[in-house]
DNA sequence: ACAGTGGCTGAGAGCGCTCTCACACCCCGC
DNA sequence: GCGGGGTGTGAGAGCGCTCTCAGCCACTGT
């Protein structure tokens, strides 16, 4: 017998010579099967090269078993590890991943949400743009497929969250500045539209105000995510004729573009410029000095995110949790002698 | 009226009082369709919010408008960049990625693989792991899907391939070496099972020959691809009592953990040994001395093998086709004095 | 002897869509 | 007036699967 181009489970049925169901059923591992049913049919699958349709299955079950994931950018280490450790878990289950990235733009994660939601993704985990415009997913409710909020969260939006905490990860940032004699410490940010921005941010005023320092609005220097974004924020500081003797990067794009501003104004960190940067990095080890940072834990964010959203799968139907990972100071020597 | 739960084309034909098949066609752009029935489905389609079920659609078209990619690691930025190339050109054709890790482990990319057929995903884009074992991916041929390898290639296997020129890339490198009197330059490597690493390693024995030197298998020191890999692969050479006086290193973690050890090592690079890179990273102009790196044109391997994918999905059935693409050594300081 | 039970099987519906087909209608030219 | 096109519409098949349901055939217990 020739195997038919496409091996349905039809032809698994007609090879064994038992009916459509009960070879749906030997294959499907439910419901009554045969032991000698059983054993035909599996032997026909595996001669015919049988692969279920899993379009087919969705279309009846409902699940595709896919998993999306938008991201501002796949390209950004932090959310590569975080895409990975929620790959990893989801995995485990039999999901694979759905990709796309939204370049930190609303309207291209909404077209990215569109789409996936035409995929029937069975649970979309996402990194929005905007902690404000949540409206795009606040329709996802109504599809009745779980959704998890990734590093980011959004006003007003009663949906599970995994993030950091990014308030007090900024705080013991500025602290650990506060410590060396800086009063003025000027801010590499990106769009404080983005909810983990906004809050590290706020994590740098409140620890200014608690040391009985009024936050200075001139300091924060806000570019886009980028290592360009970094450079210019960066640049725009330095400039200033009242030079901060210290800088804090916001995310880890912006703080290689901080560095590289930093080397070609001819300034040497910390001597010139003290040095505090959210996110570790591979190469935060590698230049000289090491740099000081705001270490977040992005596998394990990712793996959290994966487990709520396999819990929420599974059926779990609580009341949605707001989830907040620890980050620690990695004290190195960008600050001054001794940390 | 109350919007149902899941939004079918039947409700819309319903709610505009024309047939299934009218609202198929006014909102599948096909057919003839009335004016006004277009109107009156298109409206319904609105109040309903009506999403069209992909799901279906792939069923009976046979196309799910997605796109497989399995790498060795999406963490690993030589990927995500690729894979980031890949994305921007499939999704402007409405294709979206389904992604898979295969940890460079083919027991593992055999079952992405496998679940990616199973989704039927359009076409696959694969970075194999192993250049001599490719039946996983012959069985693909009987698919009728296109596929692309990306990076690296199998032998025996006919399919379309988007490349670096590894080997040529390597020789550059190593002729740079060469130009500093470097005679017996140790290579920090990955396996050669990944084809590659293969060809980069042929360059590297191949410009050696060219200049009258014999390579010396004991230079080559093999780890995984990571850090940990890099490390340990550079301390065995750095503790040979012959140490070499010159690393090539073959991917970009491998990097980052032979200048920990050359550091751990209280050497000093080019002083001690000098040091070239292949691929290019974010960091290696940020370190002192900033490191001479062949760098591959990460980006546009992942938009070449888009391209590629997209022309065989547009019907392209021409033999397939092997694309290289051209590196750059871009010469820092790592290797002395003006390089 | 006969209902009751459990193991096993096949028929068939139906998921939401695309697409073919038949047909009804219009306007045209002869 | 009547055939012939083009235009618009609806019925219905069918993609490959899951799952319900009815019915078969042993056995069992009384």
């Amino acid at each position: 017998m020739l195997a038919p181009v496409v091996v349905t489970i039809r032809d698994v049925a007609a090879r064994a010579e038992v009916s459509q169901a009960t070879a749906a059923r030997a294959l499907g591992g439910y419901g009554y099967v045969g032991a000698a049913s059983r054993r035909a049919v599996l032997d026909a699958a595996q001669e015919l090269g049988y692969r279920p349709n899993n379009v087919a299955r969705a279309l009846v079950s409902g699940s595709t078993r896919t998993i999306g994931l938008v991201v501002g950018d796949i390209e950004n280490p932090f959310f590569a590890a975080a895409a990975r450790g929620l790959a990893d878990v989801v995995e485990e289950e039999g999901y694979t991943l759905l990709l796309a990235n939204s370049d930190e733009d609303l309207e291209r994660e909404r077209r990215a949400i569109d789409v996936l939601r035409t995929q029937l993704v069975d649970g979309l985990v996402v990194a929005p743009v905007s902690g404000n415009d949540g409206d795009h997913l606040r329709v996802l409710e109504s599809d009745n497929r779980p959704l998890v909020l990734m590093d980011r969260a959004i006003r007003g939006l009663q949906v599970d969250a995994v993030m950091v905490d990014n308030a007090g990860g900024a705080r013991t940032a500025i602290e650990h500045l506060l410590k060396f004699g800086h009063d003025r410490i000027g801010v590499v940010s990106d769009a404080d539209e983005i909810s983990s921005t906004a809050e590290r941010l706020r994590g740098y005023r409140k620890a200014l105000r608690d040391a009985g320092i009024e936050p200075d609005p001139g300091l924060v220097s806000v570019g886009p995510s980028t290592r360009a974004g970094g450079y210019d924020a960066a640049r725009v500081l330095l400039e200033r004729p009242d030079r901060p003797r210290a800088l804090f990067t916001l995310n880890n794009f912006m703080t290689a573009g901080a560095v590289r501003a930093i080397r070609d104004f001819g300034l040497r960190i910390p001597d010139d410029v003290a040095l505090v940067a959210f996110d570790e990095l591979e190469w935060t080890t590698l230049v000289d000095p090491p740099i000081t940072v705001v270490a977040q834990p992005v596998a394990e964010l990712g793996r959290a995110v994966g487990a709520r959203l396999l819990a929420r799968l599974r059926g779990d139907d609580s009341t949605p949790k707001r989830t907040r990972l620890r980050t620690e100071l990695i004290v190195r020597s960008s600050c001054g002698p001794g940390g």
